[in-house]
DNA sequence: ACCAGTTTACTTACTAGTAAGTTAAAATCA
DNA sequence: TGATTTTAACTTACTAGTAAGTAAACTGGT
């Protein structure tokens, strides 16, 4: 009965199983509708239909699995902003695929997930909290990116610095979606998204007069 | 995930004693940084130096003490916004000041009670979840008027109907907390803050050209 | 002697996390 | 090949701690 005082915790395995997989899964929808400390193991456990030790096994602590929630979370987006990077043609086709991002998230019942985590920070391990960070920093340096093009394209007409642009984007985007879920009504966020990019052109309409050749181009379109 | 065992709850007096609004005070502010299912009664009582069962008997169950807290946010908020309209002279003003009131919250190291809230909301009880949309709907239908009152003023210019504006800017506000807490800076909402009333009057410039007489009015100051 | 406000002492339920044993399949070896 | 050893992926059974909430006894003021 004695406990073994430095119990090397395993290190949670870099290449994901299917049943970490899994995990993952519910756990992000979960935190997405509930929050962090929303949520138990016992909660992942019984949607698996699984005992909550076997969830240990994958995952050591909660804070691990917290972890790699942002972790995998963030590497999806990269690779969803690489996408529309090779996809959209104007910054403001960048944009709306951007927004559609957020838009399927909602139309899934979800909050962005660091938008949620953003309200628990104060209660978060410090692996996570540096996480969500990066996050969030990713987010902007691509906005400020897809901005500074729109603005030498003569897209977008803005005052302030690009850099802070794409962190009121940000913070109204991840603000809309956290008011639409008070109200269980995502076109309060589709309305709301569709303002704050109005905002960005006071120069040009969304697809009038000089718009560039492939003008209305594809949507994301998730729901 | 907690059951609801039906007990017949004191119904909490509405005239609040001394003790009432110390357990409010403390709870107010554990909401306000660390969330609802982020503290206990138990923090509660250590902070005042009382037991648990003695915020009970002045509370007699945590979703009691919820609704009282948003209930007193509400009123203490309303209170700020008539002072705003006696006060204020240009909707401009208004706004600034409203404006003021968040960073207050902010400069407290806290959060909007209800922006923190709204994350939580599927967690919530449903009389909180009620409150939390009439504290949201208080705040659109003054931020509308005031869009009104200060189109017709010639002071802003936007395009979008007065109240969906007045929704994009609570969200836009709600969110540039958020994003300022998780970095710990709160300049970052002022920063946002002053960009996001930009966006209403491309007209007219922060204290230019034809500004009425009593421009930059008295601040709120609350911290 | 009453009573608002409090305490002590407790219950029930859930939390993350641990220890040790089980099984099925893959890897290793004779 | 077949026997055996490993190992991944669990399980059952438990720990220590914390959650909200309750009952009943106590305390000080009027």
């Amino acid at each position: 009965m004695a406990k073994s005082p430095a119990q090397l915790s395993r290190p949670t395995p870099k290449a994901p199983s299917a049943a970490a997989r899994a995990i993952l899964d519910v756990a992000e929808q979960l935190a997405q509708t509930r929050g962090y400390n929303g949520f138990s193991y016992a909660d992942i456990a019984v949607k698996l239909g699984v005992t909550t030790p076997s969830l240990h096994y994958h995952f050591s602590s909660k804070a691990d699995l917290g972890c790699a929630l942002i972790e995998r979370y963030r590497e999806v987006f990269a690779t969803a902003l690489a996408a529309i990077d090779r996809q959209a043609v104007t910054p403001r086709d960048k944009l709306k695929q951007y927004v559609g991002l957020y838009d399927s998230v909602m139309m899934n019942d979800r909050m962005c997930l660091c938008g949620m985590l953003a309200a628990e920070y104060a209660t978060l391990p410090a692996s996570m909290q540096a996480g969500l960070q990066a996050f969030f920093d990713a987010n902007e340096r691509w906005l400020t990116g897809v901005l500074e093009s729109g603005i030498r394209a003569g897209e977008f007409l803005i005052k302030e610095a690009p850099n802070a642009r794409a962190r009121v984007l940000l913070g109204a985007l991840e603000g809309a979606m956290l008011m639409a879920r008070s109200y269980g009504d995502p076109r309060r966020f589709q309305v709301a998204a569709k303002h704050v990019l109005a905002d960005l052109g006071a120069g040009l309409a969304p697809a009038p007069g000089r718009a560039p050749k492939g003008a209305s181009a594809r949507r994301v379109s998730t729901h």
